[in-house]
Parts: C-alpha cells; sequence; structure tokens
DNA sequence: GTCTATACTTGGATAGAC
DNA sequence: GTCTATCCAAGTATAGAC
C-alpha cells in the first residue's frame, strides 16, 4: 500500500558505524505532524486517535508511538511546531505595533491566513485539554510568547499616555489573549464566518473610535 | 425548569399495568448528568466515555445509552442543563445591570460560584466540540441567550452616551462572551487560580475606570 | 419502563521484522 | 534506525433479563 519513500530513492545516507541520516526520520515526523493536525481539524480533538491521524497521513498508526511516545506526545509537538512557526510569521510585526487597530489586524489576518491550515487545530488542542496533570502547563508555556507580545504591545499603546499607569498591561493581555482565543473556539462553533467577520470588523471600528477618545481624555487630564 | 414533582416522597409510584411513574428515570437523567459533568471536570472531555462516567457515578455503562442514546447526547443534555441552571440563576441580575463594573462582578461570580461546581465542565464541552457536524449550531443554540443577555446589557450601559451609536451592541456582545469562554478556558489549563483572580481584577479596575472616561468623552462631545 | 450481561469495534502500545 | 504485525485494553452499542 501506497508509498513510504515518495520522490527520493529512499537514499538513506549512510553515516559512521551503520548510523542512518536522520533526515528520513525528521521527514517522517514532520508527515506525521501534518496529519495531527489535519486530523484535529477534520475530525475534532476527540476524534484524534493514532489511527485517525495514520489514516489521514497514510502511514502506519504505530510511527506515531515510535516518534512521539504517545497521541498526547504527537498532540502537543504538533501545537509546538505550529505555534512556533505562527510566532515566527507574526512575532516580529507584533512587535512593532504601537496603536490598536493594528492589533486587530493582526488578530485578524492570524484568525485566516490561508497559508497556514493549521489554525483551526490549535484553538481545537488548547481548548480541549483543559484536562488533568502535566499537559496544562505545558500547553500554557506554549501560547506564553503570545501573552509576552501582546503585553508589551499594550505598552506601547498606552505609552505617554496619563491614564497609562492604571492599564495592568500584564493581565490586559492576558484577558485579550483569552479574547481572541474565545472567538477562536466560537468561530469553530459556528458554521458560517460572516459573523467572525463582522466581530473583527466591530473590533477594529471600535479601535479606531479608542484613539481619539484616549486623545481627548488626555487633553481633559491636563 | 427542574423539578416538577420536587418536595414529593420519592416512592415509585405504580400505575396502569405495570407502568412505573418515570420519576425513578428522571432520577437516573439526573445522576447520569451529574456524573458527566463531574467526569468532564476530572478527566477532561476526551476522558469522558462512557465507561468512565459510569465509574464516576457508580451505575452501569449501558444507562448512558438507554437515557441519551449516545455520549455526546448525555453531554450534550449535560451542557443544556448546567446552562439552564445557571440562566435561572444569573439572568434575572444580568438583565438589570447598566454598570460596566456590574458585569464584571458577575463574570466573576459565574467564575467561581461554590454551589455550582458545573463550571469547569462547561466550558471544557464548549470548547473541546468544536468538532464537526450538527453538535457545534445545538451548542451554539445553547450558548445564544447569554448573548442576548450581554448584548442588551451594553446598550443599557451606553444608553444615551453621544458614543453610543458607534458602539455594535451585537459584535461587541459576542467578543466580550468569547472573551470569558477564553478566561475559562485559560483558567483550566492554568493550576493556580491567582492569575485567574488578578485579570479579573485588573478588569473590574479598568471597568471603574471606563465610567469616568466614558463621562469625559461625553462631556466633551458637547 | 428500567437496567444488566454480553457482543462487537476501535484504540493504544510493543515485540520483533527489515 | 525505521517500520509492521499483533496483542490486549477500552470503547460503543444492543439483545434480552427484570
Amino acid at each position: 500500500m501506497s508509498h513510504p519513500v515518495s520522490g527520493s530513492t529512499g537514499q538513506t545516507v549512510r553515516m559512521a558505524a551503520g548510523r542512518k541520516s536522520s533526515k528520513s526520520g525528521q521527514q517522517t515526523k514532520d508527515k506525521i505532524l501534518d496529519a495531527a493536525l489535519a486530523t484535529v481539524e477534520s475530525e475534532g480533538l476527540v476524534g484524534a486517535s493514532a489511527r485517525a491521524i495514520a489514516r489521514t497521513g497514510d502511514f502506519n498508526q504505530a510511527l506515531v508511538f515510535y516518534h512521539f511516545d504517545s497521541v498526547e506526545g504527537c498532540l502537543l509537538a504538533a501545537l509546538e511546531r505550529a505555534h512556533a512557526r505562527r510566532i515566527a510569521k507574526f512575532g516580529p510585526v507584533l512587535a512593532e505595533v504601537d496603536q490598536l487597530p493594528d492589533l486587530v489586524q493582526i488578530a485578524r489576518e492570524l484568525h485566516a491566513s490561508p497559508d497556514d491550515p493549521d489554525h483551526a487545530a490549535l484553538s481545537a488542542i488548547v481548548a480541549g485539554w483543559s484536562s488533568s496533570s502535566d499537559l496544562g502547563p505545558k500547553v500554557l508555556s506554549t501560547l506564553q510568547p503570545w501573552n509576552d507580545l501582546l503585553e508589551q504591545a499594550i505598552r506601547r499603546v498606552m505609552a505617554e499616555h496619563p491614564l497609562s499607569q492604571f492599564v495592568p498591561a500584564k493581565e490586559l493581555a492576558y484577558a485579550v489573549a483569552a479574547m481572541f482565543l474565545g472567538i477562536e473556539v466560537m468561530a469553530r462553533l459556528d458554521a458560517d464566518e460572516k459573523q467572525t467577520e463582522a466581530v473583527f470588523a466591530a473590533l477594529g471600528g471600535l479601535a479606531n473610535l479608542a484613539g481619539p477618545v484616549l486623545d481627548a481624555v488626555g487633553k481633559q487630564a491636563d
């Protein structure tokens, strides 16, 4: 069935003492992670069993355990890789934001970037793993960079504003991150994208409003 | 709606031709739903199988299928019952809110009411079922009352303010609901409650700030 | 009408082939 | 080092007892 060594001739580069190149291993890992995310997206987190993942990617289900020890480990690795990608792509932009509308715009792009099909799966994993033991902390630490970036962005937005001292940036960043997570979760429940679009549009509008309002308050505070 | 015949003695009332009262059936149903929520809370949504639920409630696992057809059906029923309870309890209060700080306060109470252990399970189900087909819409319609209540509350908060016409209450309600959902999801990932507490406190502070700010802008707009 | 014993399906994990 | 055949546990669901 199928072709485990598609494309390449299976050229396992020979290294010292019978060790093969780790290249094929890495490729397989990537293939598994791709399949894992795709499966979560199509079947939901509950339906993402090792077998289902293997069906999606057309490989033997035991590979999941060989490469990642367990299904949970596999999904965690997928989560981490996808987040790393997204941070790499959006982190630099986010690090420059100093206006509220830009922040909303980035969230909007994060929500629906066509080249990033992982997206829907991410919120499903984060949300679905509000379960026990050691997974929570690990997921949380994967998410942490976003919070940090958001916190700094909020500080830049409020910089030099007279009210900035009353705005707890860390907690607000947490709340904003929670909001975007919540929107993703709701979007997955909702069939039509239009409502989500409307919400982002409304947030954008409010963000545009916030600038002048804060300015007005700033003047009045003088 | 709660117990139609609460307060009676709990005997199996004999009816014509060997039919028993449906009361025992209802009691069993409630027992199952209680166990279902408790299981989601302790094992996570993924771990909430019929067997796990039955273990928690100490009954035969097949009862889940007899009374609710499927595990999904059981969890959906549990979700609906719990939300109905919460709406019954907090709906009237929410319907009176006309100030931002009160809104945050209600969210805070919703988050941790000691007599309502269902809470953590709810967000887990909502979040985890961002999966396929017909579940999404059903969950969404269960959630709808909250959105409506929030929308009206926002309209009352903004009533007669010069900027009210620029605030899309429906979309903002959606975003606020998403935020609270997101906070619950994050809270389940997080081990310590302190961070969540801090976030609610910060939101409360900001809400207190918002009143004067909006007033100031209102004056300036004249 | 209510519940249990049991049949059958799928999933996780490993011992061993290549 | 990579992958497959196979085992056993756990899951869903029903046929039939009470």
